[in-house]
RNA sequence: GGCCCGGUGGUCAAGCGGUUAAGACACCGCCCUUUCACGGCGGUAACACGGGUUCGAUUCCCGUCCGGGUCACCA
């Protein structure tokens, strides 16, 4: 017998952001399908108008495309199975609870909100008392006749149990008693999320539904309606939660509170949207042989569900720097200047600038290209600074010597014929040997005076390199100037 | 509060009855060096607790504690 190919559907609602824990739980359904030679879907679940947001769905398909995750169905590429979008899709729900209605297991419930507010708030531990499930025919004709608006609930069961089997989790049993009659379809006629959810997942063939772990003990409710309908009950795989830390070191699901959580947001601080895919993989899955770097390729070779963890993680800043700048390191030059570029312009605006040079001297340092203005702002103009910067125990500068280095410096860097960092090289080097001074003790001033700040990019040389014999000239004057 | 799930260093995590309890990030130290980095080497640091089962428990069972999730005409 064939296998049946796996199909996986990311169904966000278009709110217009993208926590990282929901494109996690993409990056996954995308890998579950993807390493089973299946199907990646994408439905977007737009019933809830209120929370529409202009331009949200374009959001959903920038941010696919960025992290790499093409999908094979879905509004905008089509496929057998759609529409793919979920408002398009709303005269599909009522008939499948009519049916369910027809067969005795939902019926319509014209309780009023006020009733049911009423009820929550008397009952402890309040819920709804299936008043209306048991109403007489007449009394139901008598009702819609009238007008009265109403919801179709469906009928759960009163006692017993329901179990399933979760493929991370294992197998969880919940009480009957637990589950409230739930409603399929609203009074305004749109179905609720969770029987859409069920209809839509049915119908288009979903084969393995990827959640987060917030939907494990709601998962019964969605059985008992397969069961009801008779249908096949897909796999289930749910996720551990991503969790962030606030400033007390408390732990608790992601949120906007614990900084800059959406994608783009982090795109936003500088970091790179295959380094934070390569991230957010290893957060909850482990492969095998526990390689760290992964391609998105490699990623759907190596994914395999018995290596999702069960326990929550946090999220980690600085893992992800670290990846990040495992990323920017294993950039080409040209590559990284097209990713550097809009931070350069922060600096230097259109003027050109040797980017290669640039390349050479930031890709071992960057961690977020964020980080790239304040790095290279001493190029654009020489910062103020005291003469006290030109002290350093480690390359035994100090206010004595180091006047005397930077003259002799200034004059002999004049004199070359060449301005290349190997003839600056050579020509520093040479003096620091002729002079019996370490090598730190010449480019330690020379650095200083053409930097204006101690901690730089590169050293002495590039710098130099960088700026040009006439700008060098210049600054190491003004450095001179200080004594 | 009821129900569900989880609990290995600060963080991510291997482990799946017998191990000196891996590895990565972070942190610390040393080396390299022209500052900071990069790179190399080394170090500190963990099985929540209490009972069982077993010749033997991080691993299996029970309880406690802690943490999280969930209980909508939201998705």
């Amino acid at each position: 017998m064939a296998e049946l190919t796996v199909r996986t559907r990311y169904a966000p609602s278009p709110t217009g952001f993208m926590h990282v824990g929901n494109l996690r739980t993409a990056l996954y359904e995308y890998l579950v399908a993807k390493s089973q030679g299946g199907k990646f879907i994408l439905r977007i679940e737009d019933t809830d108008r209120e929370r529409l947001v202009e331009g949200a769905v374009d959001f959903i398909y920038n941010t696919l495309r960025l992290a790499g995750l093409q999908h094979d169905e879905g509004p905008d590429v089509g496929g057998d199975f759609g529409p793919y979008v979920q408002s398009e899709r709303k005269d599909m729900y009522l008939p499948y609870a009519e049916q369910l209605i027809s067969e005795g297991k939902a019926y319509r419930c014209f309780c009023s909100k006020e009733r049911l507010e009423k009820l929550q708030n008397e009952t402890v531990g309040g819920g709804y008392d299936r008043h209306c499930r048991d109403l007489p025919q007449e009394e139901i004709d008598r009702l819609l006749s009238e007008g009265v608006p109403y919801v179709i609930r469906q009928k759960m069961p009163v006692e017993g149990s329901t179990t399933f089997t979760d493929a991370v989790f294992g197998e969880i049993t919940v009480e009957n008693s637990e589950l409230q009659d739930q409603i399929l379809i609203k009074t305004d006629g749109y179905p609720t999320y969770n029987f859409a959810n069920v209809i839509d997942d049915h119908t288009m063939g979903i084969t393995h539904v990827v959640r987060g772990s917030e939907y494990l003990s709601s998962t019964p409710k969605y059985n008992l309606l397969y069961e009801a309908f008779g249908w096949e009950i897909p796999t289930y795989i749910h996720l551990p939660l991503i969790m962030g830390k606030d400033e007390d070191g408390n732990v608790s699901k992601l949120s906007k509170r614990h900084g800059a959580t959406g994608f783009y947001d982090l795109i936003d601080d500088g970091y790179l949207p295959q380094a934070i895919i390569n991230y957010i993989a290893l957060l909850g899955w482990c492969p095998k042989d526990n390689q760290e770097i992964f391609t998105l390729a490699e990623l759907e070779k190596a994914f395999d569900i018995s290596g999702i963890s069960k326990s929550p993680s946090v999220f980690d800043y600085d893992k992800l720097s670290w990846f990040n700048g495992e990323y920017i390191k294993a950039m080409t030059a040209d590559e990284f200047t097209d990713a550097a570029m809009p931070y350069y312009k922060k600096v230097f605006g259109d003027t050109e600038m040797p980017y290669q040079k640039f390349a050479a001297i930031l890709q071992k340092r960057v961690t977020q290209l964020t980080q790239i203005p304040e790095m290279l702002d001493f190029f654009a103009e020489l910062p103020e600074y005291e003469k006290e910067l030109f002290v350093n125990k480690k390359s035994k500068t100090n206010l004595e010597n180091a006047p005397v280095v930077l003259k002799e410096a200034t004059e002999r860097l004049r004199a070359l014929p060449e301005w290349t960092a190997d003839a600056i090289h050579d020509c520093l080097i040479n003096m620091a040997a002729e002079k019996g001074l370490k090598n730190g003790t010449v480019m330690w001033p020379v650095r200083i005076a053409a930097a204006g700040k101690t901690v730089t990019p590169g050293g002495a040389i590039e710098i130099l390199d960088i700026l040009g014999r006439e700008e060098t000239m210049r600054r190491l004057e003004t450095g001179l100037a200080k004594f």
